[in-house]
DNA sequence: TCGATACGTCTAAACGCATAGACCAATTAC
DNA sequence: GTAATTGGTCTATGCGTTTAGACGTATCGA
């Protein structure tokens, strides 16, 4: 049995992790359209366009990269493309981070 | 008496708040400082660049973009500056976010 | 005073990223 | 089939960031 899991990963492990995270998180476009997000169930790419003034390609590129980052997912209903929030694997990261940082410098 | 203030900031507050600690972990060279100082008590930037591969003047602008977000403090003696980990307060941040999040999202 | 140590800054180059216009593919309605 | 809606991609541009060489400044010992 393995005792004090995170002390053995170190907080390395726990920064590298969330690396993406973080890209994704710092910018203030991205941070706009998870706060729409948040918001309600889900959103198209224009109706998204329509609440931010960024425009549609900006905003799908943006939405690729939270999707690469597991922040959204996406479904596929039609010609349109519903984008939701799903931030639980972000928050465990960052919750993991933090208990890897309070054990190592705390 | 206010009540749920977190509830009432929202997350945009919260998220705009970890803007720049976002900034500051999302490259790998300033979350290796990170890794280095939360090993010793205090390092000078050439114990720093002894340990890693960037360039001295390299580490000496990431310690400023750290110094800025408050996640390193300076202790300047003699002719060598010691800078040290203070991640208290990002570590607030982040947990502060993690509410902002739940209470909104879950 | 002179040399050595420590470090910030200036400068520039290279790279990546944010942004958006133009174009194209897929779907739906008529 | 044609037109309209939806949205991804291609492309390019402008800007910020990462990186480091060169230089200047401050401190300390001899």
């Amino acid at each position: 049995m393995l005792k004090n899991k995170a002390k053995l990963a170190g907080p390395a492990g726990a920064f590298r992790a969330c690396l993406p995270l973080f890209q994704a998180f710092g910018d203030t476009g991205r941070q706009d359209i998870i706060l729409l997000l948040a918001e309600v169930e889900a959103m198209n790419v224009n109706q998204i366009a329509d609440r931010l003034t960024l425009a549609r390609p900006t905003i799908s590129h943006h939405l690729k990269t939270l999707l690469t980052a597991g922040i959204v997912t996406l479904e596929h209903r039609g010609t349109e493309n519903l984008y939701s929030l799903t931030i639980d694997e972000a928050v465990a990261l960052l919750k993991s981070l933090i208990v890897a940082v309070e054990t190592s410098c705390g």
